[in-house]
DNA sequence: AACGGAAGTGAGAGACCTCTTACATCGACA
DNA sequence: TGTCGATGTAAGAGGTCTCTCACTTCCGTT
């Protein structure tokens, strides 16, 4: 097998992305991670006690390029936060695999992990912000704009090339309709 | 181990809603099923040919189960009809942990089983009575009750005695706000 | 009462997973 | 150049899972 890698705690964590796009959590697995890069299944072990440990790192990247996102897109269309942010939370969930299933997944809360606790947080944060504070609208938001993730990844819509854009649509028009 | 069961094959169904509620598909096994109820391991294969045809009969049982909350719900509040159905979904997926991931899930489309057909086909008309056959309120509807669904499965709400009635009740307010 | 099919059982093959151990190799630096 | 820590590897222990097989037990029927 070829030798060493750049920066496989990076690649781990990066290839983790794309078996949970592929196959969900329940097909995650360190070894499928490990064959994809090309290592043997011991090498992920060099960078990661366990299992959840790799898991809260991809949690904690999830947080923190979700929370970008949002950000990006409440800024793009300032008069819509919360449709921007809905929108931006089906796209980033369809192209990655990891919501708040992932980010926010019991197992996780067990590991020790500033790095994730930190991301989770300043993720939280950001969107209490966009609600003003209101929890429970926060709630709701996080409950359609993952609804609508949900439905893409169980095969609801026609797969298209522009599905993503289309969903992400209603999920912001249903977003705006909360109001 | 005890001998027989005065109808295995069902308590196997039933079974598998107690696994799932409790774990969620990942954690889901015949095994584990089997374990629950005292048999042998290899006692549910007199039943089912292979794991994915039990999931299957889950599958159909949900469907027609949740079927039949969604139409008392909206028998007994038909001004609130999409509410009533919204608020039937929260219950009965935190009740039983068989919601469209279950009910729809991907690996079932290869199992040949005219029952599951035929109930998940009679779940989705009756869902798309009540919208008046209008699919993307179909879609919305389903996306806002799944998603709070997901959210209490997450762990998003501390967990008292009447959480899944305050819960059911937001996503009933939210699918409200849809129209 | 005997029998035959339905429905259990224990044992185990084969797959895959997590994680450990002992060893090999690499790159940086004295 | 030689050494050493970091980062790989191969091998494997120990676990769980799916599904099979040969065998046994139960029960309805004749």
């Amino acid at each position: 097998m070829g030798y060493h890698h750049g920066d496989l705690r990076a690649a781990l964590i990066r290839t983790s992305f794309d078996v949970l796009a592929e196959g969900g959590p329940e097909r995650f697995s360190v070894a499928a991670v490990a064959r994809r890069l090309g290592v043997s299944s011991a090498a992920p072990y060099r960078h990661f006690p366990d299992r959840d440990h790799l898991l809260s790192a991809v949690s904690a990247t999830a947080a923190h390029d979700l929370r970008a996102a949002i950000a990006a897109a409440v800024a793009a269309d300032p008069a819509d936060g919360l449709g921007a942010a809905a929108g931006a939370y089906v796209r980033y969930v369809v192209r990655t695999g990891a919501g708040i299933h992932v980010i926010f997944a019991a197992e996780l809360y067990a590991v020790p992990d500033d790095d994730r606790r930190e991301q989770t947080r300043a993720l939280m944060t950001t969107m209490l912000e966009l609600t003003r504070a209101d929890v429970r609208l926060l709630e709701a938001t996080l409950a359609v704009a993952h609804g609508y993730a949900s439905l893409v990844a169980q095969g609801f819509f026609s797969q298209g090339p522009d599905t993503v854009d289309e969903v992400a649509g209603r999920a912001a028009e249903a977003a705006r309709a909360l109001l």
